[in-house]
DNA sequence: GAACATATTTGACTCTGGTCAGTTTTTGCG
DNA sequence: CGCAAAAACTGACCAGAGTCAAATATGTTC
């Protein structure tokens, strides 16, 4: 088949089946990212990607399901590049860069990111692919909690993966409500995703040392809004 | 024009303006309910209503506004309804209770309620309605964790708009989530809505009584699963 | 390599949400 | 009233997502 003739005259036909995905999605993306989701047919992106409209079709559920799975490896390189660097600093601090970062992500545009986190609820059919992501940054973040139960930053009878979810949740539900809300600066009256943060955390540090409750200050890390 | 003449013949046209939308919104109830979101077109909702299809439009922004209309009221009345009968049982319980009540609500019918937590994060436009409904139960649940305090159960120096904000947010997710993998009853290993508020009320009660820090317990609260 | 089975491709076609120019109704006013 | 401006209504129309029967490519077996 990939013998010694035929190179040039292949043009579509040699591209094999596990590529065609990744060309619809880099043609959708091109698209998306040029003229928007609405205004971006289905047919622009099915000739792009040099396959017929019901090939797309055939391979892709919709068009939404397009627009997920792009965002799919956006998300997945936001997550590795945010954990990539992590401060050296308390827990909280840690959290916010992490977070910045995904939040940052998704500022980069804002219909798209809206479309996204609409279609998560959604995602039926395609079993895995959202989940990996999850999986992959709840794994992370227990990662992160665990150290920071090493520097006696939270009690150790706390269930890591547990937590990680309620920070996930809380992250989640800020990020919903922000694209609800489609204000690209910080926002409105609602809680920063730091003040969401930091109640969680209250009282989850070890009564180890001494002064443990700290409860009482209001605020207490250092600037850098979020 | 009510007097004394005319009564049998009017039809379509004494029917004043603010009763068009509720005529509309339930037409479309009833044939969302029936033949599901998907299934129903606009068309036969406004031929129900006893108006044209572009008069729906003039009415509503789309099909999707029908439905979120539609839910809001059933919310509504759900909020109600929950708050109404509030156990006197520990905080924890009563949480439990009134958002196990929302989330019976959304069991009636999974696929409506995809939708409607789907468009939750795009309503552009009615500025209101929507953030009416939260606010009500936001102020209910901000009482609710007031008196909680005078029970002694949560440190006095908790902001319960706070709380409450962040409590409503885990249920967000867990409720998106959980429409998500659409499983009709409770669910796969995810963590329970009662062990993600477990973890958020963890270290929230006051500092005064003895054995304050009451950690270790696994679980604690009587069954009565949710 | 013939004959059959299965997987992929195609584009004409359908169906429906949403629009819009034009018409009717209501409102405001001298 | 008479009349003009605004609001509400209408249904023919359109664009574009998604379908499907037929065509083609790929794989398998003897």
């Amino acid at each position: 088949m990939a013998a010694a003739g035929v190179i040039v005259e292949l043009g579509r036909a040699e591209r094999n089946k596990r590529d065609k995905r990744a060309r619809l999605i880099r043609a959708a993306r091109k698209l998306f990212q040029a003229k928007g989701f609405e205004a971006t047919t289905t047919s622009e992106i099915a000739e792009l990607a040099d396959v017929a409209k019901g090939t797309l079709f055939f391979h892709v559920k919709s068009k939404e399901a397009l627009l997920v799975m792009m965002f799919q490896e956006d998300v997945g390189r936001a997550i590795e590049r945010a954990f990539a660097k992590v401060p050296k600093a308390p827990f909280i601090e840690q959290l916010i860069h992490v977070f910045g970062v995904m939040l940052k992500q998704n500022q980069r545009d804002l219909e798209l990111a809206r479309i996204f986190v609409r279609e998560l609820a959604f995602v039926r059919g395609e079993r895995h692919s959202i989940d990996m992501v999850m999986e992959d940054l709840f794994g992370k973040l227990s990662a992160l909690i665990e150290s920071a139960k090493d520097r006696g930053e939270i009690a150790r009878d706390i269930d890591s993966a547990r937590l990680g979810s309620n920070l996930f949740a809380l992250y989640f539900s800020f990020l919903t409500l922000w694209l609800g809300s489609g204000a690209p600066s910080p926002e409105t009256h609602r809680p920063s995703l730091r003040e969401m943060f930091e109640l969680q955390l209250l009282g989850l540090s070890p009564p180890t040392q001494p002064a443990s409750r700290t409860r009482k200050r209001k605020h207490s890390a250092p600037r850098q809004t979020s």
